[in-house]
DNA sequence: CGGTATCCCCGGTGATACTG
DNA sequence: CAGTATCACCGGGGATACCG
């Protein structure tokens, strides 16, 4: 409200914005979904043996609320029995450089905490 | 397992390390909450407040999970009475920068939709 | 002020069965 | 093959009360 709490957007991180994202991809399987998206178009089951351990009911909805949020496109291809794919659009392959920046911090927190475990086993000896 | 299942780690989103990101920062709070501590030191109740419709028991679950976590480091004030300083260490200043590039994605995706939005709205009229 | 301890509810998820 | 429909569960999170 008061002036001082006004500060340069590239010096915050947008709160509000990241919650938005959440609602898109922090559910338990979608980042997952855009991951094995992102080497091109996956069919359906492939998609679903890939990620492995996720219903069809699952990977159906977060897939639908992907092509809905223009990330995904869904097409249905004229063989038989009939198949459809699934690929990121050109819109969707742009949360693939935010993403893996994430993922990156992410593998080197992951190395940092296994590390940090080796030296609380360590210590302990 | 086969060899032509191993790919180059700069060309995939690291989906197992983005999995387990989301389960320290993937919750309801937690974003918000290093929002706020990006700007500096903060003291629990000022947290709460900012944050605003956080019951104090999710904020001290996640101020715990991140202190654990290394991110976030915990200075008992000696005032009278007793505060209590929450604020990013330098190893949770790391996870800023690509924490905004996701955030700067979402909100123009979020521009994106409200224009969307937009043209609906007028091609039915 | 800065927490803990308890209880309880609801929605995201899984399991299963059915369909075009 | 690629879904949809229905039911059941359980854990994340809210409300409330209490504590040092």
């Amino acid at each position: 409200m008061t002036p001082e709490h006004i500060l340069d957007p590239d010096e915050r991180v947008n709160c509000q914005a990241l919650g938005g994202v959440l609602a898109l991809i922090g559910d338990k399987w979608t980042i997952m979904i855009v991951g094995e998206l992102s080497d091109g178009p996956v069919r359906f089951n492939e998609l679903k043996r890939r990620i492995g351990g996720i219903t069809q009911r699952m990977l159906t909805l977060a897939l639908r609320r992907l092509e809905q949020e223009g990330l995904v496109s869904r097409t249905v291809l004229p063989t038989v029995p009939p198949g459809v794919d699934y690929e990121l659009t050109e819109y969707g392959k742009t949360l693939i450089e935010p993403l893996t920046a994430l993922g990156d911090w992410a593998g080197k927190h992951h190395a940092r905490r296994r590390n940090e475990e080796w030296h609380a086993a360590r210590s302990e000896e």
